[in-house]
DNA sequence: ACCCAGGGTCGTC
DNA sequence: GACGACCCTGGG
């Protein structure tokens, strides 16, 4: 454990604001000096934009250069998919303009688990509330810059808290679920290492909706911000509003069938309709 | 507890 | 397959 840093250059397809603010993750806090501070991992990370570098400070387990290249998939080109997708229509073209900045991170699955069965019927300042003290609670402590900052609690160590444990963090009716899938992954009745060396999407989306909590929204969630899978298309009230008033113009948005929008989603985005969901989703909440 | 909605899921009909 | 219930809280 030690401070490091590293920097790159700074580009069109990396912008603090787009990244964490797109709603993909919970853990990342802007400071007065508009950096952002979040733990990824056993590492506290600490991102500013100076002159034309993007800087990366942390107090990190790991090696921060390779930390960074991974979590922001640096290796992902999305000027190319940028170009890409602003080929199908005008819509996605202004959100791509809109969010030109976002780059999909890759997140630890169990935290991208947990977190998103959170997020169900829940909004996101209230998700990053509970999320923060149950790391608080039952995380590992890290020091930086004499600030403490809080890992996200491991299986094993969200196992110590009980259901009311986890009501009393303001969990809600999600105590339960939270439980019962914490004890899931510990008992290794479901094993993320497996699920995320498989090879077939849709197989590990089977898998992910026995998991106690876990349903078609939050398991394309979890495809897509912790393993990856570009192709799937997470359909939230937002991305349902977003596309009724694009494409389907229904009067009452909440009737639309949940496959018109998926089928659509197909056609138009293919195997990049999560990151055109994200553009989407950024776009839309923050015009609104 | 004034009212509504929020990155939905679950049990029941 | 449709429909209401569900904890809690920020914002209108």
């Amino acid at each position: 454990m030690q401070e490091q840093s590293c920097e790159i250059e700074k580009s069109n397809s990396f912008n603090l604001k787009h990244i964490f603010e797109c709603g993909q993750c919970f853990r990342w806090n802007k400071q007065k000096d508009s950096s952002y501070i979040g733990v990824v991992g056993n590492n506290v990370l600490e991102v500013k934009e100076e002159g034309h570098k993007i800087k990366f400070y942390g107090m990190c387990e790991e090696n921060i250069n390779e930390l960074v290249t991974n979590y922001f998939n640096l290796n992902t080109d999305y000027e190319k998919i940028k170009k890409e997708l602003s080929k199908v229509d005008k819509y996605l073209k202004t959100s791509i303009e809109f969010g030109s900045g976002i780059r999909i991170l890759k997140q630890d699955l169990w935290e991208t688990l947990i977190s998103f069965i959170i997020s169900a019927n829940n909004n996101i300042p209230r998700i990053k509330g509970i999320i923060e003290r149950m790391s608080q609670k039952y995380g590992k402590e890290i020091i930086y810059k004499g600030n403490k900052y809080y890992t996200f609690p491991s299986a094993k160590e969200l196992s110590k808290a009980s259901v009311e444990d986890l009501r009393t963090l303001g969990l809600g009716f999600r105590d339960k679920r939270i439980y019962d899938t914490t004890k899931l992954i510990l008992e290794s009745k479901i094993n993320l290492n497996e699920l995320s060396s498989m090879e077939d999407t849709y197989k590990i989306r089977e898998e992910l909706l026995t998991i106690p909590g876990v349903g078609p929204k939050v398991a394309d969630c979890i495809l897509l911000f912790g393993l990856n899978r570009f192709e799937v298309f997470p359909i939230d009230v937002w991305v349902r509003r977003v596309m009724n008033e694009l494409y389907i113009k229904n009067e009452d948005e909440t009737k639309v069938k949940k496959e018109e929008i998926e089928k659509l989603a197909k056609t138009k985005y293919a195997s990049l309709a999560g990151i055109a969901q994200q553009y989407l989703f950024y776009w839309k909440r923050e015009t609104a």
